[in-house]
DNA sequence: ATAGGGTTAG
């Protein structure tokens, strides 16, 4: 064969494949080399190539590329685009891919060549992609000088691509404002950057306008605008959106599914979520979890671990966002036994016990009362950050375990991790469970001091709470009435409970007041005050409150646990005797109740509920 | 030839 006959030999094999045999990829490198100058079009070269340069088998060398564009001589800026933009994406290190691009653009332009139109969206591309706002910014000034921004949508859209990805949405809207061109991707582009930031308000906003444009949403803003619905809550709109989904011809794939499952879920209707996730014609694993995350969000832990049991049964393997939701709802069923079933699949499946999942299991330990296995796993994750320590803290806090949860918090600092306002509410739960005022009143004055937070309803809620329980109920009113913010109902609360252990019937009276003016449909101020009465032997007032409570048809939320049993999860509620052994079971509880008299415990009993 | 999508903690 001579050059040409090889050549058009090598192409045909080339073009058929996505990536070619490390043979092959020598042979063609070896004749390359040799038959100099090539006798190819460039359209064929442009095509061969980014393949031969991309290929795995060169482990992203970029030696190996220049020395191979230093080999052509001269090469075009379309082959350096094509090259750039076929460069394998190294998703576990997006720096090096970033800074082969960098090089790439180096060399192109000492070879007296500048970036174009396709240039710039790809170098920018890769920018986005690991918040390299320096870099992307000097691209950025480079698209204005050369006026690419204006005549150019995808530099545009790009360009606004950075600033949403590192967040800085202000710049987003000014790139978006500061072009008359914008098309369907700019606008999405725009909704997406609020939405991300948490400006859900604004995104929905930026939709009205697009449409008021007379610019169609397709289904990729759709997706976005849903999930600004399920971060607003906002069933009406989530709905209208629906609507316009199925009345549109608007193809319903799989993200328009989950972004539908999502919002419905977040925005409070199980039901309409279960049937569109019954609905979809394919379901992936991010459906699932989906609803997974989505019930163990609005507190339907059981159903969510139902959804979790159902996704087994059909053979679909978890990953780790389905294990968070299943460790999330096994915390908060104190499910135990299905816990340590994900801590062992966990470890089977060699998946990283760190980031979400291993917060996760220290919270699912902590919260089902092995505080002992939570502290291994906290103690044996390589990377801990303030979740990781919040868990922590506030486990051991509930477990009664001061002293290490105030000693594990003394360890943030020195592992350079800044404590947040969650994790100061279990600070001072611990210093209310250990009676440590003095310490309560430092931590609650480092935190705005030293940490630059500002305490929230919460913290005072604490605060009340552990001067209440050390006996200082005069200081804990006097606390609440200094107050720079509005005391709302966890406050009021925690003074309550403070009149109840020390029977201040009067104080009692005017809190309960104040919480029935903010939360009026909640029973808990209207039991805890009835305890207060019939701890005082003020029968009659007691009486008058049920009364009152029936009067506004108002009845206990039962008090529920669970416990599981060979994977089946059992509940129970006060006073429930729907068990088919509850018999059984009410036996057993009063044999453990006067065993426990006889070591001399009271129960704490309430009278009328 | 190039740009925009869903689920995850304390």
């Amino acid at each position: 064969m001579n050059s040409q006959e090889l050549w058009v030999h090598a192409y045909s094999r080339l073009r058929s494949c996505k990536s070619i045999s490390i043979t092959h990829l020598k042979q063609t490198h070896t004749f390359l080399i040799k038959t100099r100058p090539l006798p190819l079009p460039l359209p064929t070269q442009h095509l061969i190539y980014p393949k031969l340069i991309s290929s795995p088998h060169h482990n992203n060398n970029l030696t190996y590329i220049l020395s191979f564009l230093n080999h052509l001589g001269k090469p075009d800026l379309c082959l350096y685009n094509a090259i750039i933009q076929g460069l394998p994406s190294n998703p576990t290190n997006k720096t090096t891919s970033l800074l082969q691009v960098l090089e790439l653009l180096r060399h192109m332009l000492l070879n007296g060549l500048l970036p174009d139109h396709y240039t710039v969206p790809s170098v920018l591309k890769a920018c986005a992609q690991c918040r390299a706002l320096r870099e992307g910014q000097q691209i950025h000034a480079y698209a204005i000088k050369s006026g690419l921004v204006l005549s150019n949508v995808y530099v545009k859209n790009t360009i606004m691509r950075l600033y949403a990805v590192c967040g800085i949405v202000n710049y987003v809207r000014k790139v978006f404002d500061e072009t008359p061109q914008r098309d369907l991707v700019s606008w999405t582009t725009l909704i997406q950057g609020y939405v991300k930031m948490g400006l859900a308000r604004e995104g929905v906003e930026a939709f009205f306008d697009m449409c008021d444009a007379k610019m169609r949403p397709d289904e990729m803003t759709l997706v976005i605008v849903l999930s600004a619905c399920s971060k607003l809550g906002d069933l009406s709109l989530g709905r209208k959106i629906s609507r316009y989904i199925d009345d549109n011809g608007v193809y319903p794939d799989v993200f328009v599914g989950n972004a539908l499952v999502n919002m419905y879920l977040e925005c409070g209707d199980a039901e309409l979520a279960r049937g569109v996730f019954d609905g979809m014609p394919v379901r992936n694993v991010v459906s699932w979890n989906s609803m997974i995350s989505g019930l163990a969000h609005q507190g339907k832990y059981k159903e969510a671990l139902d959804v979790f049991q159902e996704m087994q049964r059909i053979g679909l393997e978890p990953d780790d966002v389905t294990l968070v939701g299943v460790l999330n709802s096994c915390a908060n069923l104190g499910v135990l036994e299905l816990g340590k079933w994900v801590h062992a699949y966990v470890d089977r499946n060699q998946i990283e016990a760190d980031g979400y999942i291993g917060n996760a299991l220290v919270d699912m330990y902590a919260k089902c009362g092995s505080i002992d296995r939570a502290f291994r796993v906290f103690q044996g994750m390589k990377r801990r950050d303030v979740y990781s320590y919040t868990a922590m803290i506030v486990g051991l806090a509930m477990h009664g375990e001061v002293e290490v949860a105030l000693d594990i918090f003394s360890e943030m600092p020195r592992m350079g991790i800044q404590p947040d306002e969650v994790t100061f509410v279990g600070v001072l739960a611990a210093c209310s469970h250990g009676g440590l005022v003095a310490e309560g009143q430092k931590y609650f004055r480092d935190m705005s001091t030293v940490y630059n937070l500002r305490p929230q309803t919460e913290h005072y809620g604490c605060m009340v709470d552990l001067l209440g329980r050390a006996g200082l109920i005069n200081e804990a009113e006097e606390f609440v009435n200094n107050m720079p913010i509005e005391p709302d109902a966890f406050v009021w609360g925690a003074l309550l409970g403070a009149c109840r252990i020390h029977g201040k019937v009067e104080l009692a009276e005017t809190v309960m007041k104040k919480l029935l003016k903010i939360e009026p449909e909640r029973d808990g101020a209207y039991v805890l005050m009835s305890n207060i009465y019939s701890s005082a032997n003020k029968w009659r007032n007691a009486v008058q409150l049920r009364r009152e409570m029936k009067e506004k048809n108002m009845t206990k939320t039962p008090g529920c646990s669970s416990i599981e049993l060979e994977g089946v999860v059992h509940e129970f509620r006060k006073g429930d005797k729907s068990h088919k052994r509850s018999k059984h079971i009410y036996k057993l509880l009063d044999e453990i109740m006067s065993h426990v008299k006889d070591y001399g415990v009271l129960a704490h009993r309430s009278t009328f509920f």
